[in-house]
DNA sequence: TTGATGTCACATATGTCATAGTACATCTAG
DNA sequence: CTAGATGTACTATGACATATGTGACATCAA
């Protein structure tokens, strides 16, 4: 139906969560640029949730250069812009230091963290070869 | 005059933001298990934020099973209790994905990710030894 | 023109966050 | 025993975010 999937979990904002499905989409190769993106009504009807709440999904992504979204045509996927300095020193800063705190806390090693980040990355890196 | 130190950001809670710099300092050893932990109302001075925010840090360390409080005492540190294996795989699962994500939306490479997890994970257990 | 699209503007309900104030139980120090 | 410090509980308020509800408008293709 809608060209990604998204599994409903209880404690962080719908659209944040929907956002984050469509830009894994993107990253693994389900999405690619060029491709037309579900319009408001569609996604609010497939995933059964408000169509202000999927209006704003679409705000959010087009906000980060994501989408194209043009009134009577639809959205669409676009090529996702060079990333900024300011939002590699963001993530590479504060994320980082988070999960490396709390798996410190968890008691877990250098080697269980470098682990558990290939693996979500060939994950998605071999999605993305899938596809060409 | 308080052991361990905030820097605050806007756009996250205080009292995540109070907490997470108290587990960043126990895991580093400038907080080690039974030193004696702020007081609610020198935390909420020392922070200049409310006594109930200062509380709610305290309660939810205390949760976490880092602090034991005792009312006419006092809170002190405890020594960390054994991770559980679903908080290792809610890490391992979700937050490691979620930082995947972003880092390959980035352009950013594995090897920049690893290098940025060895960095901090250096800078901490190099405070840890310092302090024995 | 019709239909589907994106967009905007209200309103309502709920929840979180931080603050504020008050009160109570517990323990140590004197 | 008393005084003081501590943790804890409760209510209340204002600001803000979230999600939903409803309605309207502008734009474009067929």
């Amino acid at each position: 139906m809608i060209p990604f999937q998204v599994v409903f979990q209880s404690g962080a904002p719908i659209h944040g969560q929907v956002a984050f499905a469509a830009r894994k989409a993107m990253i693994s190769g389900q999405l690619r640029p060029g491709d037309p993106f579900p319009s408001v009504r569609a996604l609010s009807k497939a995933l059964k949730i408000h169509p202000n709440t999927a209006h704003k999904v679409i705000a959010q992504l087009t906000a980060e250069g994501l989408l194209d979204a043009r009134p009577g045509i639809g959205t669409v996927v676009l090529r996702p812009p060079p990333s900024t300095r300011s939002e590699r020193s963001r993530l590479l800063g504060h994320e980082v230091e988070q999960l490396t705190v709390e798996a410190m806390r968890l008691g877990l090693t250098v080697d269980d963290l470098h682990a558990a980040v290939d693996e979500h990355w060939n994950l998605l890196q071999a999605k993305a070869k899938e596809k060409p």
